[in-house]
DNA sequence: GTCTATATTATGATAGAC
DNA sequence: GTCTATCATAATATAGAC
């Protein structure tokens, strides 16, 4: 009896409030990325994760630290889906390397979503959450990111523009297109966010950044 | 003084309201832009354009119509744009003149990131507003830019990727720099919306689009 | 940990003075 | 046409029951 009440009483009380604590963030990345910091409400974000909305105020100190919870987490689950899919092509040559990590980028972009409606979301005017922001996630992924185009540069893989605009014009080729995927859906009646549609985007990615098609190389 | 008076009613009551009514146009813009519909308020496009919140209602049946009529009037001056501009290259060849129309859209965006925010914001989520915004103004543009995306493919001047992707590629390859340009200089100290670094923005949507740089073209 | 109040503030819309 | 004043509603945050 003691054991058992000591163990749940080191598990439990925060197994519970951790598995409500994720939902919460799930709820909240899903709101701001809809409807703005400002637009996004507490009460919609407790509905949409099953809770009241007090328990924000108790698992989170208030919106703001919600939302850098939120934050944290889309960016660590960006950060773990790279780490799980580059392994798996270091031993390609490095056209081929990149191709295929564009295409990983494609498919992040289109399983998540949410990421990119943040990033316009929150860099369209300056602040306090955008300097958190910029400090926190959006520079080490830049540094990391205009390194990787440089070095393409240099093996002629990719265009010789400034990095910084090649930068960020890959993340609104690629993006764009699932962060308005309702749009696209009413105009086309298309879903971009089909398997075969993101497959297909990756490739149109592919072809404009390096060259015709990915795979099979055609000559003409 | 009867002529006087008469056209002193037939015009004056009418231009001063005129003339706060695009006030309100331009502030709402502005702030839907930023903020989204949700996150806009009436009192701080009021505030923006110097005038009391109670003529928002005056002028516009309310937040709706207000927000119809600066999608409205964004999309005209898109139109203007392209009607002032379009012409200066009737004379040109093929490849120059999709070059140069794309340069021009690069300039309209870094002009007005305005619109692409705005479309940002309501091309996430289905709705009325999104229904009236793609039946009004978003499908007509679709048509025309596919229309010139199939010709240019079958030209040989750009990939022959779906022209879906195509154009959504296009757009975020331009807009996004500027849209969030609040961000890129808080991150790199450098201003996307300088002269020099639109010219630069558009050299860079040219090179990979079409191939390398646009007006002197390079062999290698 | 989670809930039900509630205090305070701010919103969209309206009424009426000027 | 433009303003001030106000209503009804909904927001964030807090206090306290369970």
């Amino acid at each position: 009896m003691a054991g058992r009440a000591a163990s749940s009483a080191a598990r439990a009380p925060q197994q519970r409030g951790l598995d409500t604590r994720a939902r919460i963030v799930r709820a909240a990345l899903e709101a701001f990325a809809d409807l703005g910091y400002d637009g996004a409400t507490t009460r919609d974000i407790a509905e949409r994760a099953g809770v009241n909305q007090g328990l924000i105020t108790y698992h989170f100190a208030g919106k703001l630290p919600l939302w850098q919870a939120a934050m944290d987490d889309i960016f660590a689950t960006l950060q773990a889906y790279f780490a799980a899919h580059l392994p798996a092509l270091a031993d390609a040559d490095p056209e081929t390397r990149l191709r295929l990590m564009v295409r990983q980028y494609v498919r992040f972009a289109a399983a998540h979503p949410e990421l990119h409606r943040l990033m316009v979301q929150e860099g369209k005017h300056d602040g306090p959450r955008m300097q958190w922001l910029v400090d926190r996630h959006i520079r080490p992924l830049y540094e990391l990111s205009t390194g990787l185009i440089a070095e393409a540069q240099r093996s002629g893989l990719v265009p010789d523009v400034p990095p910084l605009h090649l930068h960020y014009l890959l993340i609104g080729a690629v993006a764009h297109l699932f962060v308005v995927a309702p749009e696209i859906r009413r105009l086309s009646g298309r879903d971009p966010l089909r398997p075969a549609a993101i497959e297909a985007h990756a490739d149109a990615v592919s072809a404009v950044l390096f060259g015709l098609p990915p795979p099979r190389a055609k000559k003409r």
